[in-house]
DNA sequence: GCGCAGCTCGGGAAATTTTCCCAACCAACC
DNA sequence: GGTTGGTTGGGAAAATTTCCCGAGCTGCGC
């Protein structure tokens, strides 16, 4: 690409853990054409931070406390349809995986990689490709071979994202807060996830979401 | 205890994940005087990289799948008493931390911090003093508030089994049917639990109590 | 285009639980 | 013998849960 924009990738990295990210730019800065124009630590910031910088890719971790990253994603999409996001996370769940790409990714790679396969995914995606790790692919090829793969696939992304808070012991205040709902939004879908996954308590709610990989310890 | 070493530290890196990996090395790295010697993801790999390279100082994330890092700190330590071993985690909570103390680790920091935070661990933990970053001392300062060590001694017999139970995932009414107990007690109970632990959902609840090993997963 | 299905978002109202305060019993302990 | 503390529950107001409902939207097939 002859320099329209200065030559290069930029990228807008977002994590929750400032050693992890300084390590992940230093990764990605090794590249030669690649710049790591801004970091957020949280969907907000990374929202703000894509608005003002408009990166050529925004690389994110989407287990973030408050609100989650599959917000983040669906606001940066909203704003511009152009906009390539890749989502660097530590789990590899089916059904997160297709939350992730129904917010908007536009790829998938998980933190057991090793670093090429990121760079060659960031590469791809903003090639306009598509991009996920062999684990994810892995993940996703198994689940689909099962006709009843994962409780969370009767979920919707929407459901997925609260049971997610809820496990992490977020009130229903501070969930409908993160994604601009009202409680009686939350409270309606705390029922309801409760009825389609068959738990009793929101203790059970927890160990599924545990087992489901949507939320660790 | 051969003088052969080179001058600097030699760090011994433990996480699961290559790219988190990677990133420190090279945030470490960047120090001129620190020597990355050896890479694990597991504690197995841990101990036996400790045992062939003896490394001043393990820079070790302690959840990782399959056996603790615990257990790793602990074979570490009882192989060679001066080992130093620094955790490098997610989590902050009281009960983790004091469990990594009480393995032998030197010092505790999160990834919430900055880099500098944890590069001045690794020379405080080096001179053989003991670190902590700053919301991990939050963390334990608040804990130990409380008269009691863990935050379960401040319960009651009765207390703990009903949070047992609750956490197990267990009714209210089934609580109460197993211990021969009204509802109302049961009911009570739980609601004495979350304030005197200061937990504000079930699923915080649920949490503390496998933090605390009242139950698993 | 048109209907259908499914997800999202919330209102309503009754049932239930949570939240706090309280009293009583019993055992241990100074 | 009084005090402390664990245990057991009642009561009543506040809050949540439960279930049902409708409306807007999107995608899909006919």
């Amino acid at each position: 690409m002859p320099a329209s924009k200065t030559s290069g990738i930029s990228i807008l990295l977002v994590d929750d853990h400032p050693v992890v990210r300084q390590g992940y730019r230093r990764v990605l800065e090794h590249q030669g054409d690649f710049r790591v124009v801004a970091e957020a630590d949280n969907a907000a910031d990374a929202y703000r931070a894509f608005k003002t910088h408009t990166p050529d890719v925004v690389v994110m971790d989407i287990s973030m406390p408050g609100a989650s990253g599959l917000e983040a994603i669906r606001n940066i999409r909203q704003r511009s349809s152009s906009a390539r996001v890749l989502v660097f996370s530590m789990h590899s769940e089916a059904a997160l995986v297709k939350a992730a790409f129904g917010a908007g990714a536009s790829g998938y790679v998980t933190k057991s990689n090793e670093p090429t396969v990121l760079i060659e995914a960031i590469r791809s995606v903003v090639r306009g490709e598509h991009a996920m790790s062999d684990d994810v692919a892995h993940a996703l090829a198994m689940e689909s071979l099962t006709p009843s793969g994962s409780v969370l696939d009767q979920l919707g992304e929407r459901e997925i994202e609260i049971l997610r808070q809820l496990a992490a012991g977020s009130t229903t205040e501070e969930i409908a807060a993160n994604l601009n709902l009202s409680m009686k939004t939350v409270q309606n879908y705390h029922y309801l996830i409760k009825t389609k996954t068959g738990m009793r308590t929101d203790a059970q709610l927890v160990r599924l979401a545990v087992e489901c990989g949507l939320t660790s310890l």
